[in-house]
DNA sequence: GCCAAGTTTGACGATCCGTCAGGTTTAGTG
DNA sequence: CACTAAACCTGACGGATCGTCAAACTTGGC
C-alpha cells in the first residue's frame, strides 16, 4: 500500500465537495442552527467520524462553504478587472460583476454574514480560515488594483487626507453593508416585499457607488459618460452567459 | 395580594437590567459561544428558571442586549439631529455622533454583528425583535429626516433615478459595513494593528461619507465649508462630555 | 396562624458536539 | 489465493447545553 494513490486523493477531494454540497443544501433549507453534524453525516453515505476527518468542526464547514463561494466571486471580479477599459469604466464593470455574483449565487448572502459575525473564524481551523482570507484578499485587491491604475493614469486625483485604500474601503463597506441589510434588514425597513427590496438595494448600491466615485472626482463623472450603456453592453458581451441564465433582458438593440 | 404591585414590577425591571449587565459582561469576556444560560444564571442570585421568565431563550438575551445599546445610539442621533444647523451640517453632526457612539460603547460592535448575522432574530421572541426594530427604525429615520429637510430646503437636489431613501441606504450601508469590517476584518486586510486599523476605518468612514454627499451634490460641498472645524466645535459643545471622557483633545482654541 | 396566589427553583429529558476504540476494507506479498 | 498490515471508516459514548415543569417556597391578606 505504498503509493498513497492519486485515486484516493481524488476520491477524498470529491467527497469533500459532496459534503459541502449537502451542507449548503441543509443551511439553505434550515439555516445555520439547522445544520447538524449528525444530519450532515446522515445525508451522506458516510459517518460522522469521516466528516471529522475533513472538517475540524461545524464552523470549519461554514468556512469551507464560504471559501468555495468566494472563489467564484474572485472569478467574476477577475473577469471584470481584466477588461480592456479605462479605470473608472473598469471599476463600474467590477461593480456589475459583484451584482451578478450576488444574483447568481444568492446563497452567498446567506453564508457570508453567518461567518462574518459570530465567532466562527475563531473556532474554524487556521488553515481553512487562512485559505478564506487569501481569497477575500484577492477580491479586495482586484478593486485596489483598479484604484491604483486610476491614480497612475490621472483620472483619479486624491486630495489632502484621502487615500486609495480609504476609497476602496468605502466601496467595500457599502457592498458588505448592503449585503448585510439585504439579509438582516435594517429594522424591518424596506421589508415590504422580499424580492423588490432586494432589487432596490442592488440598485441603490450601484447608484451610491457611482455617487461615491463622483465625490472623489474620479473621471469620467457619471454625467459625462453613459455608464448604464456600458453595463448593458457588458451584459451582452463579457457577462452574457450570466445575464442570460438570470433572464436579464439586455434591452435588445435591434431585433432583426 | 390584589395589587400586583408596582414594587414588584419595578423589581422585575431592575432584575432584567441586572441580567443584561451580567450577560454583556460574559459576552465581552467570553464571546457569544461563551454565554451560557447556566453561567448567566449562576452569575446572578437567581436560577435558570427565573431567567427564562424574562427571556424566551439565549437569542432573546442578545436581542435585548442590542436593543439597550441601540437606544443609546438613538439618543446620540437625536441630539445631533435636533441641532439648529443646515441639513448637510446636521448630517455631518450625525456622522460625528455615530463615531462617538461607536467609541463610547465599543461593546456595540461586538454585539451587533452577532445578531445581524446568525439567525438570531428568528429564534428571539417576536416582541423583543419588534422592539429592536422600532429603535433601529428610529435611528434610520433620524437620517432620513435630515435628507428630506435637505431636499425641502434645496441644498440637496436629486437627479433622475435617485431618491433620498437610496442616499440614506448608502450612508447606512457604509456605516454598517465599516462596523462589520472593523470586527470581522475583510480578510486580514488592515489587520496590522488592532487599534490603529480601527482608527483608520473610522477616519475612512468620515471621508467616504463626505465624498458620497459631495457625489450627490449636497451643498455646501466639502470644499466649500469647513466641516472639520464644525466637528471640532461640536466636540467642544454638544458632545463635550463624550469627547472628554474619551480623552479627545478638542484642539483648545485659546486656553486663557 | 393559615391559605391561596404568585414566585422561584433545580433536576431532568432532549439535543448536539467531537472523540476514539474497535471493526472493515484495501493493496501489496509469498 | 490466502494472509497481513496499514489505511480507512464507524457509531456508541462522554460531556455540555438548552429549555421545561412539577414541586417547593414566599408573600400578604384575613
Amino acid at each position: 500500500m505504498t503509493p498513497i494513490s492519486d485515486r484516493k486523493r481524488r476520491e477524498i477531494a470529491e467527497r469533500e465537495e459532496l459534503f459541502l454540497d449537502l451542507a449548503l443544501h441543509i443551511v439553505l433549507e434550515q439555516g445555520y442552527v439547522g445544520l447538524t453534524m449528525d444530519k450532515l453525516a446522515g445525508a451522506t453515505e458516510y459517518s460522522k467520524g469521516t466528516l471529522y476527518l475533513h472538517f475540524k468542526n461545524k464552523e470549519d464547514v461554514i468556512c469551507a462553504l464560504l471559501r468555495r463561494l468566494q472563489i467564484l466571486r474572485l472569478g467574476f471580479f477577475g473577469r471584470a478587472s481584466s477588461l480592456d477599459l479605462p479605470p473608472r469604466q473598469r471599476i463600474t464593470a467590477l461593480g456589475l460583476a459583484a451584482e451578478l455574483f450576488v444574483l447568481t449565487y444568492p446563497e452567498n448572502a446567506r453564508i457570508e454574514p453567518i461567518l462574518k459575525a459570530s465567532s466562527i473564524r475563531e473556532k474554524a481551523s487556521k488553515e481553512r480560515s487562512d485559505a478564506l482570507d487569501e481569497v477575500e484578499m484577492g477580491c479586495f485587491n482586484s478593486v485596489m488594483e483598479i484604484a491604483q491604475s486610476g491614480l497612475a493614469s490621472g483620472e483619479l486625483n486624491l486630495q489632502d487626507g484621502d487615500s486609495a485604500e480609504a476609497l476602496v474601503i468605502g466601496l467595500w463597506a457599502m457592498h458588505v453593508g448592503v449585503g448585510l441589510i439585504a439579509t438582516a434588514g435594517c429594522g424591518p425597513c424596506l421589508a415590504e416585499d422580499e424580492a423588490s427590496s432586494q432589487a432596490f438595494l442592488q440598485e441603490a448600491l450601484y447608484t451610491n457607488g457611482a455617487r461615491l466615485l463622483d465625490g472623489y472626482g474620479w473621471l469620467p463623472l457619471a454625467k459625462d459618460f453613459d455608464y448604464p450603456a456600458l453595463r448593458q453592453e457588458l451584459l451582452r458581451t463579457e457577462f452574457s452567459k450570466e445575464a442570460q441564465s438570470l433572464g436579464l433582458q439586455s434591452s435588445p438593440t435591434q431585433p432583426r
